[in-house]
Parts: structure tokens; C-alpha cells; sequence
DNA sequence: CGCCATTTAGTTGCGCACAACTAAATTGCG
DNA sequence: CGCAATTTAGTTGTGCGCAACTAAATGGCG
């Protein structure tokens, strides 16, 4: 009330406005991970693990390194994940032998054959949005936007000057 | 390839496609969150409490399970963060009285002050998303829109059939 | 060649999310 | 009233995510 600032937004509502849109993302977030749960309590799958299997299906073989780049995850995370995924007997690790420095994961034949009944997972995603693709697709390259002004934004944004430029 | 479902889209395509939502809505949500801890930094809050430090400043004050309605949030959760914040001086925690189950939330002197600061971290993160304000409240309808969708499927939505409807 | 910076995984510690459970208070029904 | 079902927080255990660190291998430079 007291204070318009130059973006033409009061304080209070930008507040307030903030508050739906950091929420929201968190919410669907959330939301979205527990239909992945249901869907995927058959296949023993977590949702990050099954993101981690999608890749590897799709590359068959990867270091460490780049399931990480692929994913946006470190090896803080990924080191546990993946020995749990070895011990499920989906994927196999290896030290790469010309460069030992280096983990090369790849599926096991188990790992691989999960792949059939995970064929089902997406559509019953899908039908648990009940959004129709087009939307879905306009959501997926809002959300990939939002990513990559995120991601250059991110080390320390603190004077970054204008919003509405 | 050797089929193709009733949704016009082939069981691989499906694959990826689900893989880019899914993996798109992970990637923005950890990406916000970066955001959110770096501008946080300095209230001494992570994203999670800030969240409910926002619901108390809008509401005054609010027993556990009204915050868990507003976030989405169960005690599992709940508890240990509110112990943390409590801890942290921000807020006070009080059985009620007229019903001994009920635990009352609400800020100290410290946690409403800490209100002024946070005014400042919305700006900063719409600078950092450097999105018009008509494309964040477009994300935030079409993740509002989503979530609603996945919490009424979310019960083992196993067998509802169409998702192109 | 020898040493230091870099790269790559892994470990530790902390906080969140969620399922499953416990504990205590309250409600309601016979 | 008395007891079972419900409500409300809290606890425990597991897994993800990230920061900060360690350990080992590699690369490059004097």
C-alpha cells in the first residue's frame, strides 16, 4: 500500500504473488512424484531412479559424470542411488580401465528388461494429468525456460537489477 | 514401432516425451530452489521454512495441521522443521488449551520482524526467472491446474483408462 | 622427471518428503 | 457413563538433494 515500486507491483502483493508461484512449482512437484511412486512401486523404482534408468536405456552405457550432467546431479546424490540400483541388480559399475578416475554404469540384462514395463509408466502418467499433450508440451518448454534463466541467474543473483526490463 | 496405441503416439515416443515433463518439472524445481536458497542465505531460512514463515505472516497464527493444509504438508515433516524454527527463535510452539491434540504456531517478535527482510527476496527471484509476469502467472495456472489433476488421480490412479479423452 | 592443479567418485552431515507407526486427547455411540 | 474410533502431533526409517570434504588418478608445467 504504502510503496509502488518501479516494477508497478506493491511489495505486499509481489509477496504474495511470490508466494503462489514458488509454491505452485513445489506442489506439482511433489504431486507429480507421488503419481510416479504409485507408478512405479511395481518396477521397485524410485522416481530419481527411473529418471536415472531412462537414461541409460536411452545411452546404454554411461560414466558417472555424465548420467550427472544429463540429470543435473552430482555425486553426492548419485553415488548412493546408483549403488542402490546395483544392489537391485539393475545396474552394473565399473572402474574404467583407461581411466580409473572414471565409473562406467550400464544396465544389467534385469536392468534392461525393466524397460518393458516401464513402457507403461508415461501413459499412465499421462492419464493421471489428464492434460492434453499440446498443454503438457507449452508446460514442459515454460518449465525448461524458467530452468535455464534459473541456472545462469543462480550463483549468488544478489544484484542482478531489474525484473521487468 | 511394432505398436502404436490408441493415443496416436508410439510406446518409445511416449517414453521420451514423459521423460522430458517429468525430468523438466525435477530440473525447475531444484533449479527454483537454488535460487531460493541463495536469496534466503541471509534470513537464515530454508525454502521449505519459508514457506511456512509466509503462510504465518498471512495468517498470524495457525496450529500444525492448518500450515500442513496450506502446504501440503504432513507432521512427518512438519514437526522437525518447526522444532528447527523454533530453534532458530522465529517462532513459538503452544498445546492449545481448549484442545490439548493441537499444537498453536506462531511467529516471536524475531520471526515478524524477519518480515521486512523477506520483502526484498520475491524481487530477487523474479529477477532471476527474468520472465514477464504474464508468463510466471501462466506457469503458475498450468501447475496449479496440474497438480489438482495428479492429486484427485494420485490414489492408485492404476486404471483410469484414456489420456487423450 | 617431479610436483601441483584438475578431474572424478565417494563420504559425511544436514534438511526435506513420505510411509508407517506411536501417543495422547477428543468425539461419539451404545 | 464407558469404550472404541477418530483426530492431532510426534517419532522412526528410508531416500533424495546439496554443500563441504576426502581420496585417487590424471594432466600439465617447470
Amino acid at each position: 500500500m504504502e510503496k509502488t515500486t518501479l516494477t508497478t507491483v506493491p511489495d505486499e502483493d509481489f509477496l504474495r504473488l511470490d508466494n503462489q508461484i514458488c509454491f505452485s512449482l513445489h506442489a506439482a512437484s511433489r504431486a507429480f512424484n507421488g503419481v510416479y511412486r504409485t507408478a512405479l512401486k511395481d518396477l521397485n523404482l524410485t522416481y530419481p531412479q527411473y529418471l536415472v534408468m531412462l537414461v541409460l536405456w536411452e545411452h546404454g552405457e554411461l560414466p558417472v559424470k555424465r548420467i550427472g550432467e544429463y540429470l543435473r546431479l552430482d555425486s553426492g546424490t548419485l553415488s548412493p542411488l546408483l549403488k542402490r540400483l546395483e544392489a537391485a541388480g539393475y545396474v552394473e559399475r565399473r572402474r574404467s580401465p583407461e581411466d580409473e578416475r572414471s565409473v562406467t554404469v550400464r544396465p544389467t540384462a534385469e536392468g534392461a528388461a525393466l524397460r518393458e514395463q516401464a513402457l507403461d509408466v508415461p501413459r499412465r502418467i499421462a492419464a493421471a494429468t489428464g492434460m492434453p499433450l499440446e498443454r503438457i508440451r507449452r508446460l514442459r518448454d515454460d518449465l525448461n525456460a524458467l530452468t535455464a534463466r534459473l541456472d545462469t541467474a543462480d550463483p549468488d543473483a544478489a544484484d542482478c537489477a531489474a525484473a521487468d526490463g
